[in-house]
DNA sequence: GGTTCTCTGCCGC
DNA sequence: GCGGCAGAGAACC
């Protein structure tokens, strides 16, 4: 379904179908289109047949381009994913910080998920409800490593964190998610900003939405997003550890 | 290669 | 707030 007949059946211009519509999803139409054929074929990839019969339901319909742009979409070969996909190895490790209990998942591509919490055990439920195959990755001296390294950048915000990151959303998500991280430490934004910063000025609470859907805490900064008058607004894991963060990293 | 579609800026109502 | 037009660029064939 092309914009035109999109338009037709919202009773709009496309022109003017076109400014509501990234008003309101802070997306354009095609993208929008475009991530939610995106999450069909990696919901679909793992289940199929085989790599044609997945793209060829996600709705993709020329094969050479759906390679063409496998790349970006699912970060590697389709077959790869495909066989990836299927016990989908997240594994997980609980570690302590003077903030409380930290969780850190990864798959192979790296971190998909920072929780932070009171309860260790609430915590891996969180985190089961998200990625279901998660297994507890015990006794491995690289995953203890890995928490220690999230742990310290808790404890010491200005070393900052290069780790490789599994994050997957729609593209205006993954479009504020980088637009955070570019947030120096020690600094905050609003979310007006942020929304302007992404080129959609009007979307400031389309990017409160992204931040709240952040799964990977510190590493993804969505704690530095505050509102417009420097209230700190809300956070996941509690607005005190909101302010114990910022507070770290304005004074160290 | 040309064509069609998407997206945006500008202007007018 | 809404729509037309035009132009750039991407996607498509």
């Amino acid at each position: 379904m092309g914009l035109d007949e999109l338009a037709r059946q919202a009773e709009l211009s496309p022109h003017h179908f076109h400014r509501m519509f990234k008003a309101i999803t802070g997306v354009t139409p095609k993208a929008y289109a475009n991530a939610h054929r995106a999450d069909r074929v990696r919901k679909a990839l793992p289940r199929s047949f085989s790599v044609t019969d997945a793209m060829y339901d996600a709705g993709y319909n020329s094969s050479g381009r759906f390679y063409a742009e496998s790349d970006a979409v699912l970060g590697m070969r389709p077959a790869a994913f495909r066989a990836g996909g299927r016990d989908a190895a997240i594994r997980f490790a609980v570690g302590e910080s003077s903030l409380g209990a930290i969780l850190v998942a990864a798959s192979e591509r790296g971190v998909c998920a920072i929780l932070m919490g009171d309860d260790p055990d609430a915590l891996a439920r969180d985190l089961q409800d998200q990625f279901p195959c998660a297994s507890v990755a015990g006794g491995d001296p690289a995953f203890e490593q890995l928490v220690a390294r999230v742990v310290g950048l808790v404890e010491a915000p200005r070393i900052g964190l290069d780790l490789p990151l599994d994050v997957r959303g729609t593209a205006f998500q993954q479009r504020v998610w980088q637009a955070l991280r570019e947030i120096p430490t020690g600094e905050t934004a609003s979310y007006s900003a942020i929304a302007a910063r992404i080129g959609a000025p009007k979307s400031a609470r389309a990017v409160a939405q992204a931040c709240a859907l952040n799964r990977v805490a510190v590493a993804i900064p969505c704690h530095r997003v505050v509102r417009n008058d420097g209230a700190l607004s809300g956070y996941r894991w509690g607005v005190e550890r909101k302010r114990a963060l910022l507070d770290r990293e304005a004074h160290d």
